[in-house]
RNA sequence: GGGCGGUUAGCUCAGUUGGUUCAGAGCACUUGGUUUACACCCAAGGGGUCGGGGGUUCGACUCCCUCACCGCCCA
């Protein structure tokens, strides 16, 4: 068999890919085995994949292989999300670049492009995943718009609805003028800014002094419905009962007095606009003060302005400033900064705004679900994300879930021509229970008109863990009842409100328990400079040019290798780099492996045997290290662990000690023995590098068809013995010793040397000899009763070793290095003595810690005594 | 303004219930190396008063207080 010096990823990933797919290994039935779920969180359909969804399917990718691989039902399913204003936005820039307004269609005609729109782009990035890697159940792909899903949403509504808990009113939202939607709080965005401070004096009604107030937006004034002071405020007790006029418009309007107003900020006197500011709307209300919409929904001043009608609210801020000025009302304009909310989607300045919105009531619904998080029912990685759910939970508004959109489901609530309304899932429903409401039988279709509005997208996708499953329309099925709960959940912090506490809400309400067991926050994928990845930047690498350059394996390993749980990950490219050469390695080891010819006629030496019985315990060890880190989710150490398993354990160590001499072969117990441990290796490695590791195991030993290392099993950890372990290593000790000779006198690997040995006070033990034999090149090992004068030396633990050079040693650089290590011993005893003669401490310490410390004692005491002979010995 | 998290090697981060001279890993760096798998490599090495101060304790990177700085969330 042929096997290429350079491993060819891209080639090999299409490869295997095609055939796990070919194979349906990733599709999964419900049976009698444990079930492993992850339901992806879904990308929206304008999306293209990016680094931060390279990051998040890389761990869901890696949970679910190890967990198929330790014998579970494993379950990934995937989808997208329609992603209501994105892709609207995108659909009517689209049509406005064809030279079609929005405005001109129909709603169905509208929603036809949309279709269209997302037929031809919405699966793309689910496309782009298969190139990672990702082992997701294809065949249960779903999008929150497709019927069962839509369906779902529906019912959803109208049952929360009859509970009582989704109301219709008018409130304050968060207003988007250039998507003319009302958008969550959760989607404004608040930056700091410098602006201008506005000082504004108002004339009093009937006389001729004026009052100052301060604002940043003077074009509201046109909405102006009262000025306020803090009751509690000395300056102003005169204004009590007065009225002032509006500048411009000449409105007269009251002074009121209200605790909120801070006497500090400004002139202590405030003008309220309830109409376009959330703090003002609460006074306007508390003192029932009149409302004045001053502004449309594009954002541009409305007839109720008076002045400046049509003008947008930016330019109409410059307008009035000289009209102030020239009216005589401008006081002075100051700088300052404040925080001014822009929408997530479109990045246009929200505009505070009365309108009449659907609700849905939070604060019942969300305490299962705060106390599922409290009691780790529900269980976050990293735990700080606790209190972040805790608060938010503790403090949660109602939410606004209806959006003056077209893409997305339309509200299900139809009116009659009275005003009044049904909430039913299809028109047909609705019909008839308006008939009933009515008791008019003759009422039809053409009498009902359904609300205009769209939900909210996540008031679908707060369903997905279920709706995947069907549970919403068929709570009883097969599907639903194996696999929710589902598992893990992986996803950003960034969306712990958006989505995971909604989940958790509907999880409980909908199928009275959680919705996963664990969810795992990974970081924000930034760049060197921690700038966060973005388009607009240009900073963030294209994914797939990523992996057609270092390998989809390479690129998992490089975003896994700067991904600590929890924290922002600064991804460098060097990164991947390092990852492709870890490939580029372990090709290499197989190579050397596959390259040897096998004879049946030789006897096993016994230093391949030795390695090879140390080399079982060691990948025990730390599989044993990889199942912890599994189990606390952190994933990187876990890949981290195999790395220098692979690097150091099995390619430093143990192929160095079984390879056999130039152009010799090796024995086939050796060999065997050899491909059985790399077997395991490359079971522990496939969750990370699925492909070079389903590549070089389909190599390694002939598989039949239907084989694959995807569906192998996870190794199982075996014994370990600490005295093995431990005395390899006092093994590799001694090898670095011997390295460290034949360096600092410019000995070949070549020369063979002999080496001799003082047990010293605590014994040898002559285990591994053959294995320092052969790493150390040395012809012989001979136990020895007394120091030897004048050879080189090292020690490790209380034993000395010893490589007579002849003349050439240099006795007073081996004194000053004794001298050194008798220095750090005796320190190092002087700290244990310290410990051990204070009466508080042998008192006061547990039994077990006292004792380390006395065996601390003897082990200083036995090495210093062979450092003091020797030392006396070349003297 | 309120809350939360952080500060450990040049960089990114571990450090599990206080207990080995415990200050660690990866990368970067320095030195040496054409050993017949691999320079996308191997071997060896340097580098930190654990943000400052105070306290508790026989013992503090670890617990408490305080200050400074950074980040995030909410108002």
């Amino acid at each position: 068999m042929e096997i290429p010096s350079k491993y060819n990823p891209v080639e090999v990933e299409d490869k295997w890919y095609k055939y796990w797919l070919e194979k349906n290994y990733f599709h999964s039935e419900p049976d009698d085995r444990d079930p492993y779920t992850i339901v992806i969180p879904p990308p929206n359909v304008t999306g293209v994949l990016h680094m931060g969804h390279m990051l998040n399917n890389t761990i869901q990718d890696i949970l679910v292989r190890r967990a198929r691989m330790l014998g579970k039902n494993a379950c990934w399913v995937p989808g997208t999300d329609h992603a209501s204003i994105a892709t609207e936005a995108k659909v009517v820039n689209k049509l406005k670049s064809e030279g079609i307004d929005k405005n001109d269609l129909s709603r169905d005609e509208f929603l036809k492009h949309a279709w269209e729109w997302t037929d031809k782009h919405g699966g793309i990035i689910l496309e782009q995943l298969k190139k990672l890697g990702a082992s997701c159940d294809w065949e249960r792909t779903c999008f929150t718009m497709d019927e069962k899903r839509s369906e779902s949403v529906i019912k959803v509504f109208v049952d929360l609805y009859e509970k009582g808990l989704i109301y219709r009113g008018v409130r304050m939202v968060n207003w988007d003028p250039q998507a003319k939607t009302a958008v969550s709080d959760e989607e404004v965005i608040h930056k700091e800014e410098q602006s201008k401070l506005y000082y504004v004096r108002y004339q009093i009604e009937g006389e001729e002094d004026y009052v100052t107030i301060a604002t940043t937006r003077p074009e509201t004034i046109l909405g102006d419905t009262a000025v306020c002071v803090n009751p509690n405020d000395e300056r102003f007790q005169h204004l009590k009962g007065k009225r002032v006029l509006v500048p411009l418009v000449k409105r007269s309007v009251p002074v009121i007095m209200d605790d909120y107003v801070d006497m500090e900020f400004g002139t202590g006197c405030l003008k309220i606009t309830p109409a376009h500011d959330i703090n003002d709307y609460e006074i306007g209300m508390r003192h029932n003060l009149e409302t004045i919409d001053t502004f449309n929904d594009d954002g541009t001043l409305s007839e109720k302005a008076q002045l400046l009608v049509g003008v947008d609210r930016f330019e109409a801020r410059k307008q009035i400033i000289p009209m102030l000025d020239e009216a005589g009302n401008l006081v002075k304009v100051e700088n300052y900064t404040n925080k001014v909310g822009y929408s997530e989607r479109t990045d246009v300045v929200i505009e505070p705004k009365l309108s009449a919105q659907w609700f849905l009531a939070m604060e019942k619904l969300a305490k299962p679900a705060l106390e599922a998080v409290e009691s780790d029912d529900v269980e976050f990685h990293p735990k700080k994300f606790k209190n972040l759910y805790r608060h938010w939970m503790g403090n949660v508004k109602d939410w606004c879930i209806s959006r003056q959109l077209w893409w997305g489901h339309q509200i299900p609530v139809y009116y009659l021509a009275d005003g009044s309304f049904v909430v039913a899932e299809s028109a047909d429903k609705a019909l008839a229970k308006a008939q009933e409401k009515t008791g008019n039988q003759n009422l039809t279709m053409a009498d009902l008109t359904q609300d205009e509005d769209v939900l909210d997208t996540w008031a679908s996708s707060w369903l997905w863990p279920i709706s995947v499953f069907d549970g919403i329309n068929d709570p009883e099925n097969e599907d639903i009842k194996y696999y929710y709960p589902t598992d893990d959940l992986v996803t950003a912090p960034e969306i712990i409100f958006f989505w995971v506490a909604r989940m958790i809400i509907a999880g409980y309400e909908y199928r009275q328990d959680k919705p996963f067991k664990n969810v795992y926050f990974t970081g924000i994928v930034r760049d060197k400079l921690r700038r966060k990845m973005s388009k607009s930047l240009g900073n963030s690498p294209d994914p797939l040019d990523l992996i057609k350059q270092y390998g989809a394996d390479g690129v998992r390993v490089g975003m896994l290798l700067c991904s600590p749980a929890g924290n922002d990950l600064l991804f460098d490219e060097a990164l991947t780099e390092q990852g492709r050469n870890f490939t580029a390695k372990i090709w290499n080891s197989f190579r050397l492996v596959k390259g040897w010819e096998v004879s049946d006629s030789i006897e096993q030496p016994e230093h391949s045997k030795l390695a090879l019985e140390w080399f079982e315990q060691k990948l025990s060890e730390q599989l044993t290290m990889i199942n912890d880190h599994f189990d606390k989710f952190r994933i990187s150490d876990a890949l981290m662990t195999i790395y220098t398993t692979i690097r150091d354990e099995f390619s430093s160590w143990l192929l160095e000690v079984v390879k056999p001499a130039y152009q010799q072969p090796i024995d086939r117990t050796t060999y065997e023995g050899v491909l059985d441990a790399l077997d395991k290796v490359l079971r522990v490695l496939h969750p990370f590098m699925p492909f070079i590791s389903e590549e070089i195991w389909q190599l390694l030993r002939e598989r039949k068809d239907g084989e694959s290392i995807m569906i192998s099993q996870w190794p199982e950890v075996g014994e370990v013995n600490a005295e093995t372990l431990a005395g390899f290593e006092a093994v590799q000790e001694a090898i670095a010793g011997i390295r460290n000779v034949r360096k600092n006198n410019n000995l070949a690997m070549k020369e063979s040397l002999e080496l001799k040995i003082y047990p010293g006070d605590k014994g040898y033990n002559k285990q591994f000899d053959a294995v320092i034999k052969k790493m150390g090149n040395l012809s012989a090992i001979e136990l020895v009763a007394e120091e030897v004068k004048g050879a080189a030396s090292f020690r490790v633990f209380s034993s000395s070793f010893f490589i007579d050079l002849g003349e050439l040693i240099d006795v007073e650089e081996e004194l000053k290095k004794l001298e050194e290590e008798l220095k750090y011993t005796e320190g190092f005893l002087n700290s244990v003595m310290k410990k051990l003669s204070n009466e508080r401490f042998v008192n006061n310490a547990p039994d077990a810690v006292v004792a380390k410390e006395k065996a601390k004692q003897a082990d200083a005491e036995a090495k210093l005594k062979v450092l003091k002979e020797q030392i006396a010995n070349l003297k």
